[in-house]
DNA sequence: TCATATAATCTAGCATTGCTAGGATGTCAA
DNA sequence: TTGACATCCTAGCAATGCTAGATTATATGA
């Protein structure tokens, strides 16, 4: 019967539609501002109907993470293709992550510095985020031996250069010369 | 007459035990367990005394914070005082730093994870940061032409190290490894 | 068609948090 | 001793995450 079928399709309809209010009052207002009552009021649903999608509030952060990891992993991947050789391929990406970590900076907060629980060995949220992962590890490899722990570098690399920018640690103008070196460090690794 | 004297110095102490007693809870039970009742109890005072001496609970973090930006920028001058030479003590600085974020790690989450207020604008806050800060361009000027950006790239890819391996994103095993990558990446720029 | 069992949802409230108003208590000079 | 001032505490507010129990809607059987 079909009933079955409509109900759990709603029902997941309302859980996407928490996921969204919570990202779009985040990256509006700030995560400060995301609270179980004004998500319940923004759906139209009183308070524990949430509790009925997730088991806290830091779950619902970490819902918003994982389409962060997704889409992170999209765009990386895009930039990758787009490329026209290995050297370029790294400074696109590098570039195509802190555009999108200072683009959605409430987005990059949730996937990186909330508390938000998902330890990376819950099988869905590791898949989400292993593909961001192997996008940046592909561009690294054609250069470094022990690609693995390169990637690790490079992310890190990123990371902090993000972090330090959306924090006002680190002046907003040099972005393109920073990232310059870092592409460097690694393309020239070899030549 | 010593009374006021004694007056205000009492009420530095204080302050300080306040300051001492949330860096003690956050290191051994984590930020979210430092209440403001928590702190009141523990000083032995009501909690209003705490707001004569700070503005608010956040006010308090920020004061635990510049306390590791001063510890911080000893440790890295240290490290890079005792090295043998400019690459070792490249190497030297970028291993304390690690090690000093990654073994105070509720310290650490002060300075640049929590959301602090501190703007790096006020006089006092920003001689901590930036004492630290030379600490790091100190060792990167003999290798880089532009030493300010390289300064900044450089701290970012440590403190994009700490932060990774701190929520347990990247491998603990491999520190050694990474770091030796970007100790490279910064020293073998000229050679 | 209607009664009943089940599922879905809401109302109301708890405990905890940061923070503050207003009263009580101590302290010091005149 | 008294009055003015500083110091401190009691008590409480509003907001938060979360939940128990009542209430309403829905589907299923006779």
């Amino acid at each position: 019967m079909g009933v079955a079928e409509r109900k759990s399709r709603e029902r997941a309809e309302r859980e996407q539609r928490i996921v969204a209010a919570a990202r779009a009052i985040a990256e509006r207002e700030g995560w400060e501002a995301v609270t179980v009552r004004r998500l319940a009021e923004e759906i139209e649903y009183s308070q524990p109907v949430l509790y009925s999608h997730f088991e806290n509030r830091t779950a619902i952060v970490a819902a918003v993470a994982v389409e962060g990891f997704k889409e992170i992993g999209e765009v990386l991947r895009s930039a990758a293709d787009k490329a026209g050789g290995p050297a370029e391929a790294v400074d696109a990406v590098a570039r195509a992550y802190l555009d999108f970590a200072l683009g959605h900076p409430a987005l990059y907060e949730a996937m990186f510095v909330l508390p938000t629980d998902l330890r990376f060995a819950e099988a869905d949220t590791r898949a989400e985020l292993r593909a961001a992962f192997d996008a940046l590890a592909g561009v690294v490899t054609p250069f470094c031996a022990n690609a693995e722990v390169a990637a690790e570098a490079f992310w890190a690399a990123l990371h902090g250069l993000a972090e330090l920018e959306r924090s006002g640690r680190i002046r907003p103008g040099m972005r393109g010369e920073r990232v310059a070196l870092v592409v460097r460090a690694v393309v020239g690794a070899e030549g």
